[in-house]
DNA sequence: ATGGTGAAGGTGGTCCGACCACCAGCGTTG
DNA sequence: CAACGCTGGTGGTCGGACCACCTTCACCAT
């Protein structure tokens, strides 16, 4: 049986929930920010139960597109688009992904990014880049506010791409990256350095100088990667005790 | 607000259960293709109701991390590392990605992809590569059974290539761009037509010409990309009613 | 008037317990 | 020996009660 795409599971009314307000918002009647209808209202709307409809709800949440507040509403995800960073978090963990090959997708991705934003970038987003570039060399002593920055500076840049899956997939590597990031302060040293080179990639992109920016993006995140390349090696492999062939009674 | 990375939404529970599960991969006591308890028994030993724990194991579900069989059980995820097609497809409609970006994307994934392969490919690959190709000239005349072996090149590519996540990265796209190709029998002209260019791809990857690999499947996209772009422009604009001010009552 | 305070209503979050639908396995039956 | 059908276990659905959170607004003290 060759299952030809995926084997798109998950029990009907959950599907049928989540067809349905992929419906609603292919057709313009839902939008981002715009707010569900209460889920009583709804639940009944669709002739299902609450508790079926709030697991289809809970699918379209887990998938970044709705957007849950406890006591308020359900709304439809407005931001940069962004697919949820625990998924590839989860993947991560289940494939044994390597650092290394998280930092060569990220490589990719972001080279071309700071191509296509040299090549298709716009006024406005250039001087965006030179702010954050400012902000960063104002707050590379405080690693923690630096790092907005650099997000920010990322992000502007995958934006003036001009290609939001690329943007949407960059999101998710970075985030899954940072992470581990967060837990490790920079020292104030390389940030400083990294800040020069972040200076120079908007150069390139404000020149329009398509290779060059590739290039000092590149150059930048290969840095990067051997900055935070120190701290591994601690992690313990998973060890599985050899079920002895009967009941092993697990921990759950 | 600067608010980092991402909002981290979703009920305490549900993200409980989340971790939960999250933990026990990481630590190796879940793999791949293994079973989770029975709902009710593992919802009484994390003390929480059945209906928070279903509402995890949607979550971790939607991200295609948990895989649930009703009458059987549920299940670690253990094919191919994926990210669940629809995401992608859902927030296609909730930002309005245009085919041309989807297209853009995958061909620098793609590209990079069989440059890596080239590099990195391994006798297996070669001969699974070549199997398929065969398989493609044997049925260029049976689109459906077509797509089966076309879709295997491409994975089989992106498993030689070594990177699981861009593996990852491109079958979410592709995903997305399928949903809409196989409503439309391709023309077997065509096919026999990309048969031979996957036949030329195979050859640059198995003689390890890593430029030569990247230019055929550049070229490949790009044909393939006009020759759908066809049945396009037929999507009516989403119209929406601009709410004259009071309550519209949407037909949800 | 102004500003704080608390009650009310609406919304999502959790729980319970029952029942339905599906699947695999095994014994019975022809 | 093969086909049938029962049975146990598992996920799917239901409804309805109650909890937790947020917003609003009337009320009261300043």
């Amino acid at each position: 049986m060759p299952n030809s795409i995926r084997n798109t599971n998950d029990a009907h009314l959950t599907m049928q929930v989540v067809n349905h307000v992929r419906a609603l918002i292919e057709n313009g009647a839902l939008r981002p920010g715009d707010r569900i209808p209460p889920e009583r209202d709804f639940a009944r709307k669709l002739k299902i139960s609450r508790a079926s409809l709030r697991a289809g709800i809970g699918h379209l949440a887990a998938m970044g597109v709705l957007n849950v507040r406890h006591g308020v509403g359900t709304f439809v995800a407005d931001g940069p688009p962004a697919l949820g960073s625990d998924p590839l978090a989860l993947l991560s963990a289940l494939h044994g992904f390597k650092p290394w090959q998280m930092f060569e997708a990220r490589l990719i991705l972001e080279s071309h990014l700071a191509a296509l934003a040299a090549e298709r970038g716009r006024e406005e987003h250039f001087a965006a880049l030179a702010e954050e570039v400012a902000e960063m060399y104002a707050t590379f002593h405080d690693p923690q506010e630096y790092l907005i920055h650099d997000i920010r500076f990322h992000r502007t840049i995958a934006e003036a791409a001009g290609n939001p899956i690329l943007a949407v997939l960059m999101e998710t590597i970075t985030a899954a990256l940072y992470d581990e990031r967060r837990k490790t302060a920079e020292r104030s040293k390389s940030l400083k350095q990294a800040a020069e080179i972040h200076r120079e990639i908007y150069r390139a992109i404000r020149a329009r100088n398509i290779s060059e920016a590739r290039t000092m993006m590149e150059k930048h995140l290969r840095m990067a990667q051997s900055a935070q390349v120190d701290e591994v090696a601690s992690k313990p492999k998973a060890t599985r005790k050899k079920s002895s062939g009967k009941k092993a009674k697990a921990a759950y």
